[in-house]
DNA sequence: CTGAAAACAAGAGCGGTGCTCACAAAAGTG
DNA sequence: CACTTTTGTGAGCACCGCTCTTGTTTTCAG
């Protein structure tokens, strides 16, 4: 019989919940290395020792705010690139235009899972299943294309690669299960490369000033490297 | 007649100096947000109010970090990638490795730069001229065989610009004195944006421990963008 | 050379931070 | 009801950025 929670661990998840909350909002000002737990602890009528029964310290708050911004934005590109009727080269970018909207919206939590390291901050094992998440999810919509494929990619552009690299990829392709070809699993860090960077200087304002808004130049990115990877 | 600084002049740039060292000394073990002008002070022997006679707050000081950053990576591009003897091709990836080389050994100077934009900070008019520098030094090696080549590039897999695009595109070129076809910035955007990425996923260990050292993955990277970029 | 002006340093102080610890109040359990 | 576990309290430590007043030192003009 399941006895269902008890009040007390209610009020705690909704406790949890509440203190999630208002560091992001905090956060959507200020940035990590200045999250207080201290003000969080006055907004919710809480001396400010108390919140340490929560969280022990502001390193484990930070890192439960990275993994549900993984989850987060691993959801949101797997709800994109979900397999339907559209074609890959469609669901391809759809998903790419998803992590930029995700990163638009949530300036700040992009910031936390791409953006330069936290302080003195070390990113424990629980934040590495929900990263892998987003990779497979920005990955997937176009593996089973570059699997029938197997030979086609490698053509754009790619020079074969070295023996060390060669290795690498396929251990790659092995961790993230892809089973595509090494010079496919180079293709797909390249667009990851590129995405990631383009969103990093889009957001960080290094565009000079030229592109406002960067929808034409992120869109012809995707484009070209939907070309690149065959679709 | 020149008459040489004042030995009260000679203090203040050497204090200055002193000052920007153990802040770098600092950055690197912490980060942006938790730069104490206090520690400082005390390594300096000095009580901590005095500090503020050479920085008016803890953001002035990161902003020379930052100025000095750009500047110090542009010079190191800048000898990367210096004409001679050497093939435009190699020029560029030698560009490219010293961009990459520069952040390896100073990844909290890159992270000032390119990294997540800082807490409440915001750059001021003092770092977008070399923030600049950077980026003229990174497309240096490469204008001037895209400018006899007009259209050759556009090949690569990159689609025609539509109207908006092509507008930034050529606002772009004109701000940075290129004088190539937009389809050329679009390739160089992208390589920049590749590099970038791959860097920034790179240094905050998002290469999924199959990478180490990613040299070679870098390479590939840098010489698939040669490729593109028709070198 | 002297005296005013400018630059610098000192020290106290304000309000803020993360975090610890001994203790009191609830809430759940036998 | 007594007992244990969990949650909240409040004081306290050592730090932070930054301001302000006071005193010292250096520069420079007369």
């Amino acid at each position: 019989m399941a006895k269902g929670p008890t009040p007390r661990e209610v009020a705690r998840t909704e406790n949890i919940a509440r203190i999630k909350r208002l560091a992001l909002s905090q956060l959507s000002s200020t940035s990590a290395g200045e999250l207080s737990l201290r003000a969080i602890a006055r907004e919710l009528n809480i001396v400010s020792s108390a919140i340490y029964r929560y969280y022990s310290s502001r390193d484990e708050l930070i890192t439960a705010l990275i993994v549900d911004a993984y989850d987060d934005l691993g959801r949101a590109l797997e709800e994109a690139g979900a397999a339907d009727r559209r074609g890959v080269r469609r669901r391809w970018s759809d998903t790419c235009r998803a992590m930029r909207e995700w990163a638009l919206a949530e300036p700040h939590r992009f910031a936390l899972v791409y953006g330069s390291a936290i302080p003195g901050y070390r990113a424990p094992q629980d934040t590495i299943a929900p990263a892998g998440r987003v990779v497979d999810a920005f990955f997937g919509p176009v593996v089973d294309v570059l699997r029938s494929s197997r030979d086609e990619v490698g053509v754009n552009g790619w020079s074969r690669p070295g023996r060390v690299l060669l290795g690498q990829l396929e251990v790659t392709d092995e961790a993230l299960g892809l089973e595509v070809s090494p010079t496919a699993v180079l293709a797909l860090l390249g667009a990851f490369a590129r995405v990631i960077g383009a969103l990093t200087l889009e957001l960080n304002g290094h565009f000079v000033g030229g592109f406002e808004p960067a929808d034409a130049l992120f869109d012809a990115f995707v484009d070209h490297e939907a070309t690149l990877l065959g679709l």
